[in-house]
DNA sequence: TCCAGATCGTTGACGATGTCAATGATCAGC
DNA sequence: GCTGATCATTGACATCGTCAACGATCTGGA
């Protein structure tokens, strides 16, 4: 049941946010809609710097001022000057703001489980199927990955909300081993349409053997498909640049990642690199191309 | 090819507008959403009353007479003092007005054919199949047929939008022997949760025979099964008091209606009454309660 | 017949939102 | 060290939804 409800309300989120349904619009009131969703994306991607989060919300610049201006005077986001760069804000979420997203969350879960109330457990069993093939087919049809100019803003924005969830999610930034450019390499980015939502690089480790880092997705495309079409798309890029394999390394902390690694046939190996944020390493032979 | 683009956009014009997605906002900025929108609906229901059409969507007063108005300005719809009470105000399209629609209709058209172009036949298909799917379950959870007082103005509104489309397609409005209240009788209104969306009413017609006067069914909720559920509770209405036999006139241009009927188990049977705008007449034996 | 209350459309006011442009601070590259 | 680019902020404006006030009109009952 309350699985239903999840997957309810991720296509939901898909229709409203990317695209716009079902209208979360006056959960209480207690923050307009615009507000409310730029908090859950400031959730999901802090922390971040303010102009790749313009990036990867495709808003204007001056909306996203005031509406990170009306949160924080209601204190539930924080920004600060970047150390590094004055002219640029860094967001975070404040224990505050995730108290209330889950407030809005449970109001959200409850108004979609009224909705469903209605059906029947087979029918509601039809619907949530129905809605995540629509989801899959609408994501998969919209979304594309391309390569883009390895400075482009787009990459650097995707580039750092992958950062910023690692970040967020082992509770302290990755080691300066893993900030900065890792040029050269291909910079392949998954748009959909509009908006940024994954990026993945490739850099040459040694004479033909690259390596592919910072694969991320937007945590409302995930289980789609996409995160193998991006690594198709990365091995394919390797393959023509005359790699014959490709190694990486990642944290068995990030278990979905090591899934989509296992099951596109990467084999685990011994440590490669002194990156002091990485348990676990994987290479795959790549098929070489005439 | 073209159907698959029609059924995505019932299930876009079911999320954006009843519910919201896909965002037609910008189809040339030809006209501003609120008013793309205002303009579609009115050329659905009209001629209509204003009063009727707040209801049917579920708009503030304000809202609404400053989108006619605007409207208005541009010349897509005509507003005229209705002259049987100076209070209202009937709207209806102008030829601009269908030209417009006819034009974004187009685009949009245009959009969901480029959004499904990358998918191939096969997951075309299926992405079409689950959307429809999970519109019909969508409304069926939310839609409820529920029973209205006589006078309820969304009665009114719903039964003023049946006889606004007859006129439509009928290309001049009923005989009077079919305006006018209908009283005593019971109305069923379909509602969506915020709207009314399909009406349906019994009267006596001799002791123990009851007839079914002015279903309908707004035309983006047709073909969902609805009007089979209305069907139905306006039966259980009928032998619940009493009846023995349900009856009905139509007319033959209204195919969906008649199919209805026949699937619902209703013979043909001779002309019963002196409606100049009926051309067919059914009746239906009820199982008597005991 | 007349009057009180209800109905209806319009208008003003307000806040939220999206868009465009101007501004000033800061940074990167030559 | 200078020029052009990047960045956040602010003002200006139109759209939109909501609430309230207003006047015109109608309805129902005394």
């Amino acid at each position: 049941m309350h699985d239903a409800v999840a997957r309810v309300r991720r296509f939901n989120r898909l229709l409203t946010q990317r695209i716009g349904l079902l209208d979360e619009r006056y959960l209480g009131s207690a923050l307009p809609f615009a507000q409310a969703r730029l908090l859950y994306e400031v959730a999901v991607l802090a922390p971040l710097a303010t102009h790749h989060l313009r990036r990867l919300l495709a808003v204007d610049a001056g909306a996203l001022s005031r509406g990170l201006a009306a949160l924080e005077a209601r204190r539930l986001v924080r920004r600060e000057v970047d150390p590094t760069n004055a002219r640029n804000r860094i967001v975070e979420v404040t224990a505050a703001g995730r108290a209330l997203l889950a407030t809005l969350d449970r109001r959200a879960d409850a108004r979609v489980a009224t909705l469903t109330a209605g059906l029947a457990r087979e029918d509601r069993r039809q619907l949530v199927d129905a809605l995540d093939q629509a989801r899959r087919l609408l994501v998969g049809a919209v979304a594309r990955v391309e390569r883009y100019a390895e400075r482009h803003p787009d990459v650097h924005a995707a580039q750092a909300a992958y950062l910023g969830e690692i970040a967020r999610r082992f509770g302290h930034e990755l080691d300066r081993w893993n900030q900065g450019p890792i040029a050269p390499a291909v910079s392949l980015v998954v748009v959909d349409g509009r908006r940024p939502i994954g990026c993945g690089a490739l850099r040459a480790l040694e004479k033909r053997v690259g390596e592919i880092k910072r694969m991320w997705l937007h945590p409302d495309a995930r289980g789609l498909g996409l995160g193998a079409r991006l690594l198709d798309a990365l091995e394919a890029a390797a393959t023509r640049a005359g790699y014959h394999e490709i190694r990486l390394d990642t944290n068995d902390r990030l278990g979905e990642a090591i899934a989509l690694y296992e099951s596109a046939g990467y084999r685990s190996i011994a440590r490669y690199n002194d990156n002091p944020d990485a348990t676990c390493f994987y290479a795959k032979r790549l098929r070489v191309m005439h």
